[in-house]
DNA sequence: AACCATATCCTGACAGTGTCAAGATTAGGA
DNA sequence: TCCTAATCTTGACACTGTCAGGATATGGTT
């Protein structure tokens, strides 16, 4: 990833001092912004809305308005950060060897990118039950991510049930364990060191060599 | 996994119309028990100490002597939770081969089986910012988790930091995806067969063949 | 240019939450 | 028997999410 990723935000931060208009102007965005900086300040488990709202400089009973309640923020907020996700794993495979299994190893990077990037955006999608997983938007971005992962094992010579959990459940793994801080043995090395050796585990998920295509 | 596994019940919960005691006798395992239980009904983010204290039948400050505050209740749950998840593991194995490459994939299995049987257990453990991982006896029992995998991988012929990181990274993206319901093609297989097929997965993750022990 | 329907945002209220302080009740030892 | 300490309850406070109703600005229409 050399560019930093797009960011929500679009408003200043509650410029005080300069008397605020009563519109924001943006405040949808800058809701969603200041909702990715609490959760990555206090947790998903201690998000308030009443401080999102301040963050936004807006009053508490504002976000009501764009998202309905607490859910529908994070709801959108989710959906936006599924669509970020792939875009990590897109960001990878761009600059990887065109082998299916390297796309396959790249995509695996680009899921650890983003869990390690963004932590808090990264728990939200995948360990949180607060975002309504049942919401139209939310449910096709969660989707697409799903179905670019099969899409990718096919292509690598592999289609069964077991490959997609194999590279899946690798891939998630690595990542989760690594948001969360564990796997310290990992993290303290080097950052080229690291990759190379997060590439090798993706690999060991692969479909077998020789597998078919059919099946 | 023969004998359910241990409850922390210990109390009746709260039989109406016969006079409760002003004492409780047992609270503190019964707090733990309606902890658990309210993190399945819950979840990790709706959990509600009060709703526990409901539960066990007593006063909503009446956890507060026991457990000091809510942190301090789901601490002692969590660090109860990593000793059954060891248990877990240890009930795989010692109904698996003594190979040590079988013996890891039964801790597997193990780890699998505790995250599917009680969920709500394991999103504590693993997804959750509310125990106090700092704390002495949470830390010894997430610690001697982590050391049973490294002795196991250590045995199974690898050592190195990549071989810990694969073998913990598959079972854990296994157990946390089927956990969290995801990997439906996985879940609606009959269990034979998915057991099969978790360890096959599980497997994929071992140390490559011929590798040596030193390093 | 004047106006108004509507979207946007605020204030105030309510029930529910975690935690603290102070009092009531019981157990166990002197 | 009495007294200390542990156990549990009651009441209060600040905080949370959500709802109802009022204030303000916007953009199109006349």
């Amino acid at each position: 990833m050399t560019d930093s990723p797009p960011k929500l935000r679009d408003a200043p931060p509650a410029d005080p001092g300069a008397a605020r208009p009563y519109h924001h102007g943006d405040l949808r965005a800058a809701l969603l912004a200041a909702a990715e900086d609490e959760l990555a300040d206090r947790g998903v488990e201690g998000f308030s809305l009443r401080q999102v709202a301040k963050r936004a400089g807006v009053s508490h009973a504002a976000p009501a308005h764009h998202f309905g309640d607490a859910q529908g923020l994070l709801t959108a907020l989710a959906a936006e950060g599924f669509r970020q996700f792939l875009a990590a794993q897109a960001a990878r495979e761009a600059v990887a060897p065109p082998d299916p299994g390297e796309q396959l190893v790249a995509a695996g990077l680009g899921y650890v990118d983003f869990a390690m990037t963004r932590p808090a955006l990264f728990r939200l999608l995948w360990q949180s039950e607060r975002p309504d997983f049942t919401d139209a938007d939310l449910g096709q971005a969660a989707r697409a991510a799903f179905q670019h992962l099969v899409d990718q094992v096919a292509a690598a010579g592999g289609d069964s049930t077991a490959d997609e959990g194999a590279v899946w459940a690798m891939a998630h793994g690595l990542a989760d364990l690594l948001a969360a801080g564990r796997l310290e043995s990992m993290l303290t090395l080097p950052g080229e060191t690291r990759e190379a050796m997060i590439a090798d585990i993706l690999r060991r998920a692969l479909p077998p060599r020789g597998a078919s295509a059919t099946g």
